[in-house]
DNA sequence: CGGCTCATTGACCAACGTCAATGCCGGTGG
DNA sequence: CCACCGGCATTGACGTTGGTCAATGAGCCG
């Protein structure tokens, strides 16, 4: 099913019929590709689809009066870009593309009706802007709390935890598709600075870099030294970021 | 009603029947008193019940490993302590107050039933959370891409516009019972810096402040100052930071 | 009055930003 | 095949923002 993300996601919170799914996929609309640093959807849009990324990484961003970009947000397969856009009015942020995506459409009206008629799947993507919010949460303690390479040496810990729950990390390895300007967008530092983060992970020994892939030495290692504690994923039904089957079998579009 | 902060809340996005209010109404359990500097909910805890504040300010925090307070949110009349507890497991942070609290509790499995048997509830809700991660993302934005002063700025521009949904402004005066330490450790700077930042405020001739209460000499000044936009708070049906009656004739609880 | 909390200020220091140069690598056109 | 270019990573030198420490004062309360 072209929807399979979403499912294995929201499988991690609650179990879904196969009925659930069958209305999910059929709910589904066009699916559009975009290249990176395209925009998927701009600030002020009122878009009448519900965005599904299924392929790739996106990012949530506003551009400050400065110029300054910040990133609020990184999406990946299974991560729905604008629930919000069935409740909210308009959107108060943008969807870029950091990576080529693929991103399924659901009509607005159609997902509306499906949740009213259907609480289970209602609840489901309930959870999911729940858990979208505590990700958040924890990115603001790490921008304003956290010294520079914890904050990195943390969103690597998360991003392979959740990379992990939808099945694109092999042993401790995974695509990260963002350059290092990225990432300092991300974290409200410079890109000269993100670069000396890495230099000193690297030469603590807790990862290597590759093109776009990270390695990690020494997982403990890094999350100690991070001070990371994966609660706030709510990742109930835990999948590791070791090489794994996604439990109900579900193994599809394990691409790396 | 002692649940009208929250009614007056709700219908900035709907609006909902009587029958709906008096349901709310009848859902709501014992009432609680709270001191100053007292938890509310800690992280880790699963409550049977969710909390809704009536009066008085707090907030969400995480303590760091490092011992740094991180503040990840205000909270104030009319705002929920922790809907997430009708989805999530625990509670992946604490919630303090910040002034002498009044909270109502809602018996979590009676709202959830409430919720599941009348759809404009839920909706209601939902989108009050949306609304809470609209907030959240600024905040990071704020934290990672704003200089101290006008961090500061932008977080009195927030705070006059939300008081003054629920009733708690007059004129461009408004109470925010923090410290200065509070209010560091929200924007992830120290408190000496927060100090320096209130002087250039009141050096500019932007604010003045005597105890806890904020007087805005030139609203439209501050908001260009600090780059504030208010489209993020989603306030769709907007009751200015001017003294004004808020519509639907609802002006219980006003006390300033 | 004494003790507390909080605001305020100055002196000094560390973390991080800015600027600029260099190198690497993949793509592209001749 | 090679020259050239653009995007990105890397590094060093230097400047700025904001942190730390410590002292002082103002207001409140028993």
């Amino acid at each position: 099913m072209r929807i399979s993300p979403l499912i294995r996601k929201l499988e991690q919170f609650t179990s879904l019929s196969e009925n659930d799914k069958l209305r999910l996929e059929c709910a589904a609309g066009e699916q559009l590709d975009y290249a990176p640093k395209q925009d998927v959807i701009c600030q002020g849009d009122r878009p009448d689809h519900v965005h599904l990324l299924i392929e790739g990484w996106a990012c949530r961003y506003k551009i400050l009066h400065n110029g300054n970009r910040q990133i609020m947000a990184y999406l990946i397969p299974g991560d729905l870009c604008d629930v919000h856009v069935t409740l909210l009015d308009a959107m108060d942020h943008s969807i870029g593309a950091l990576s080529a995506c693929k991103i399924l459409m659901f009509p607005k009206a159609d997902l509306a009706d499906l949740m009213l008629e259907n609480p289970q799947i209602l609840r489901a993507l309930w959870w999911s802007t729940l858990v979208d919010e505590a990700i958040l949460r924890e990115w603001l303690v790490n921008v304003g709390g956290r010294p520079s390479e914890k904050r990195l040496g943390h969103l690597i810990c998360e991003m392979i935890h959740r990379a992990g729950a939808v099945g694109l990390t092999t042993d401790n390895t995974f695509e990260m598709p963002l350059t290092q300007e990225e990432l300092a967008d991300t974290m409200g530092m410079s890109a000269v600075h993100m670069n000396r983060c890495f230099h000193t992970l690297r030469a603590e020994g807790l990862i290597s870099t590759d093109a776009r892939r990270i390695l990690i030495h020494d997982l403990e290692r890094l999350i100690a030294f991070s001070g990371f504690d994966p609660a706030y994923l709510h990742q109930v039904r835990v999948v590791s970021a070791q090489p794994t089957h996604t439990q109900m079998g579900n193994v599809r579009n394990r691409q790396y």
